[in-house]
DNA sequence: CTGGGGAGGGGGCCC
DNA sequence: AGGGCCCCCTCCCCA
């Protein structure tokens, strides 16, 4: 959670850095059983995800949605003779015996410092990455080769497109099983998952003023908040 | 000023 | 190796 690292709210491209991941993401919302009775509607996989208790694997932290999935997904910390199998020295992430053992070294270049001697810059942007791979994804977002037949506009994935493609189509395959609206994005129901929570889980460092959104804090500190914005922790509480 | 939604981007992981 | 998917995020706009 954020309560481990402080995020300067007014300086937020500093948690965005190129090739590395957080160590420890939010928990995803999981409000208390009885806030949602609900049957999950049939359009939406993320209110499983959000509305039922998550089962942590104690190897690498992921999470499952029953206990049944997460024994499944123990087994891949084992080689097929019993033993561990490969793990990354750095964050203990293990990956199982189906994995080649390039999924190690690909996720272990995600560790690298970006001064390093294997680190690369985008001569497009000047972005530094970890390592060559790294920067070849990177470069892909300077290759915008989608186009919009609708309106001219062109992305760099595809997925991006698609997801465009629904603002022309009027698509809302992304349904909310509490209140029934539907959105085009993932994300944004995830984010209107978190506004039928009745926790406020971002709280102002300054004013003790409590959000359900991240970014809403962001907003608060920006502009709002009357004890010295930008200077504050997003805390999670 | 807060709450909410629409649109889009970056990067990691899985297959 | 690359596509697809996912997660997290920001920006913008509006009520």
């Amino acid at each position: 959670g954020y309560s481990q690292h402080c995020l300067p709210p007014s300086n937020c491209e500093t948690d965005k850095r190129p090739g590395l991941r957080r160590v420890s993401p939010d928990p995803p919302y999981t409000p208390a059983p009885e806030e949602y009775s609900d049957q999950e509607s049939p359009q939406s996989s993320l209110s499983a995800r959000y509305f039922t208790p998550r089962h942590s694997c104690p190897e690498c932290g992921k999470t499952s949605a029953t206990s049944s999935n997460l024994s499944r997904h123990k087994q891949t910390h084992r080689s097929l003779d019993g033993q561990m199998a490969r793990k990354c020295p750095t964050c203990g992430k293990a990956y199982g015996p189906s994995a080649t053992s390039s999924n190690l070294s690909r996720h272990k270049q995600t560790h690298r410092s970006l001064d390093g001697q294997m680190a690369r810059k985008c001569p497009t942007c000047g972005k530094a990455y970890v390592s060559m791979p790294a920067l070849a994804m990177h470069l892909l977002t300077h290759n915008l080769k989608h186009k919009c037949e609708v309106c001219g506009k062109a992305f760099s994935r595809p997925w991006l497109l698609q997801g465009h493609m629904r603002s022309h189509t009027g698509e809302k395959p992304f349904g909310c099983s509490h209140c029934g609206k539907a959105f085009a994005d993932r994300s944004n129901l995830r984010a209107h998952m978190q506004t039928h929570s009745a926790f406020k889980h971002y709280k102002c460092a300054q004013c003790e003023k409590t959000f359900a959104l991240k970014s809403y804090l962001h907003k608060h500190y920006e502009s709002a908040c009357p004890r010295g914005a930008g200077h504050g922790c997003a805390v999670e509480h």
